[in-house]
DNA sequence: TTTTTTGTTATAGTAGTAGTATAACAAAAG
DNA sequence: CTTTTGTTATACTACTACTATAACAAAAAA
């Protein structure tokens, strides 16, 4: 289980974890039942604070990931709200898709990308 | 050329106004060559500050949508950087899919949902 | 020529967020 | 009993978003 954070990088650090958790289930690396490290060994592992994990736990709590109690810490539990997921992606995908179209990327070339994308994690599995 | 600005999201506004340009572009509702209304023009339209404005311009003249000049003021010339633009996709791609494949949303289901958000622009040309 | 409008730059203030630093609490585990 | 857990509270720094004025040269319009 390993977290790579950018610390140069734009992207808030809570933001960066919760992605790379979301990318680790999605390749599932991280499974089902699976437990995270404790905010404060994650702090520790990482090198920030405790209230940044914190912070990101909670996001991926409220978005249906993880589930968290005193007794097991923090499991990943995957909630499955397919309708907001596809809701949340139309939202997302439209600007993406408008920065492609304008700069030429044909829509069979955008198919072939998500198709791309899409296997890499399925490979990965 | 309307632009509907959400002053209770959590979105920044020149954020907004940055994608707001973006999509009408890929509509073709803002065609090349076309002017875009000055800095103050735009703030005073929306109820902004003119610098709010001028930090989209900004953006969007970085990223190649449009020049800007004294005397034309704000013009759309896509500046095509189809490279860029690709490379720019996979890496935004990435979260978002894992997130719908997390949420058991099937490759399909979301190439699917990719063609509906592409004919959107296309049907609204 | 004079006036207005243009983009651009500078400064300064408020408000909100990210991240850190301590501290404390009850519940559960060892 | 001690340690570790999630959770909450407070406080501080740094940075960003946004606003408010102000000023400048270049170009357009009168």
């Amino acid at each position: 289980m390993i977290f790579s954070i950018d610390f140069d990088s734009d992207e808030a650090i809570y933001m960066q974890l919760c992605n790379q958790v979301i990318l680790q289930i999605a390749m599932e690396q991280l499974k089902e039942g699976e437990n995270l490290p404790s905010v404060r060994q994650m702090a520790d592992t990482i090198g920030i604070n405790m209230h940044t994990v914190n912070k990101a736990y909670t996001i991926l709590r409220q978005q249906g990931y993880i589930t968290m109690d005193k007794r097991r810490g923090a499991v990943v539990t995957v909630n499955i709200d397919k309708l907001a997921a596809i809701r949340e992606l139309e939202a997302n995908l439209k600007v993406l898709v408008a920065g492609a179209l304008c700069r030429n990327v044909s829509p069979d070339e955008i198919h072939m990308i998500v198709d791309d994308v899409i296997n890499e994690f399925l490979n990965g599995r």
